[in-house]
DNA sequence: GCCCAGGCCTTTC
DNA sequence: GAAAGGCATGGG
C-alpha cells in the first residue's frame, strides 16, 4: 500500500466523483472515498493538513494515470475562465478531474446509462461486477472486479433483464457478442472522429453514449456529450449565441467541441454538475 | 401515483 | 433526412 498526494484546488472527490464519470465509488466515512475501476481499488482519503487528499491504493502508477496526474489542469481552467457560465460552474465545482477508466467498463457502463439515472446506473454495475466479475483482494480486503470481456461473453440477454437492465439488455448482448480484443485495440490507436464512427456501428451506441466512452475510456478531450442535462445547459446560457439555429443534439456538440476544442472533456463535466446539482438544495453523496 | 432519467432503435413520412 | 413512438425500471 502506498499513496500519493493531490491538492484540493486541482481535485475535489465529492465533484471528480459525483458527477457521473464513474459510477463504482462509495463514500466510506466523510473524509473517505472508495473507487474500483477494472480490477483495481483505491480510497481517497483527506489530508486536511496538507489541503487536499490522499489516494491509497496497492496500484500507485495505475492510480496516477487514473486521475489523470500528469495534466496540468491549472492551465485549463485558465483558458476557461473567459466564458461566463464556465466561471461560474468552476467556481461551484471546483477539482474536478476527468479520471481515465477502462474502454471496455465505459462501453458497459454507458450503454446501461442510457435513458436511466445515475443512481440506478450505479446500481446495476455493482450488482454486474458482483454476479460476473473476478474476486479480488488487496490491502483493505476483497472486492469484485467489473466482469472482462471474455467473462460477460458468457452472459445472456435474459440474464441481463433478470438483473434490471430492461430493455437495454439486448444492446449489451448484441455489443458484447460482436467486440472483441483486437477492436478494442483499434479504438484506441484511431482518432478521435473514427474512434466515434466505430463506436457508433455497435448496438446500443449513439452520439452521447458514443462521446462518454471517448471521454472517459479513450481519454479523449475533444469530445462534448451532450444529454437531457446538457441541453438545458445550452439553453440556458448558449442559445442566444447558437444563433437560434441549433436544434439537435448532435448540432450542439459540434458547436462546443468548436468553441471549447481539446478543453471540451472538462468544460462539459464542469457544465453537468452546476447544472445537475446547483438546484438542489442539498447535495447527496452515496 | 406520476414524472423522469448521462438515449437509442425502429418505423413512418 | 426528419419526426414520432416505444422502450424497462425504479428513484424521487
Amino acid at each position: 500500500m502506498t499513496h500519493f498526494f493531490l491538492a484540493e484546488q486541482d481535485f475535489n472527490p465529492f465533484h471528480t466523483f459525483y458527477c457521473g464519470q464513474i459510477f463504482r465509488v462509495e463514500k466510506i466515512a466523510d473524509d473517505v472515498f472508495e473507487v474500483k475501476t477494472t480490477s483495481y481499488r483505491c480510497r481517497t482519503i483527506m489530508n486536511a493538513k496538507k489541503g487536499g487528499w490522499d489516494i491509497y491504493s496497492n496500484n500507485e502508477e495505475y492510480f496516477k494515470s487514473f486521475f489523470d496526474v500528469s495534466r496540468n489542469y491549472a492551465e485549463i481552467k485558465q483558458r476557461l475562465q473567459k466564458y461566463p457560465a464556465l466561471k461560474e460552474g468552476m467556481k461551484f465545482g471546483y477539482g474536478i478531474r476527468i479520471l481515465k477508466s477502462n474502454l471496455f467498463e465505459m462501453i458497459v457502463s454507458f450503454i446501461t446509462s442510457q435513458n436511466n439515472n445515475i443512481s440506478r446506473i450505479r446500481g446495476l454495475l455493482n450488482n454486474l461486477s458482483q454476479a460476473y466479475g473476478s474476486k479480488c483482494k488487496d490491502d483493505f480486503g476483497t472486492f469484485c472486479a467489473f466482469p472482462t470481456l471474455s467473462q460477460l461473453k458468457k452472459v445472456r440477454e435474459e440474464d441481463y433483464k433478470a438483473m434490471g437492465f430492461g430493455y437495454r439488455s439486448r444492446y449489451l448482448a448484441k455489443t458484447i457478442a460482436a467486440l472483441n480484443q483486437e477492436t478494442l485495440n483499434e479504438l484506441s490507436h484511431l482518432n478521435t472522429q473514427d474512434a466515434r464512427n466505430k463506436l457508433l456501428t455497435f448496438c446500443g451506441i449513439g452520439g452521447k453514449v458514443a462521446d462518454c466512452i471517448l471521454l472517459f475510456g479513450l481519454a479523449r478531450n475533444d469530445v462534448f456529450p451532450v444529454d437531457v442535462w446538457v441541453e438545458r445547459v445550452f439553453n440556458n446560457h448558449f442559445k442566444k449565441e447558437g444563433k437560434n439555429v441549433i436544434k439537435t443534439r448532435e448540432q450542439m456538440r459540434n458547436f462546443f467541441v468548436h468553441k471549447f476544442g481539446k478543453d471540451s472533456g472538462l468544460a462539459q463535466q464542469y457544465l453537468f454538475f452546476y447544472q445537475r446539482e446547483a438546484q438542489k438544495q442539498f447535495l447527496i453523496y452515496i
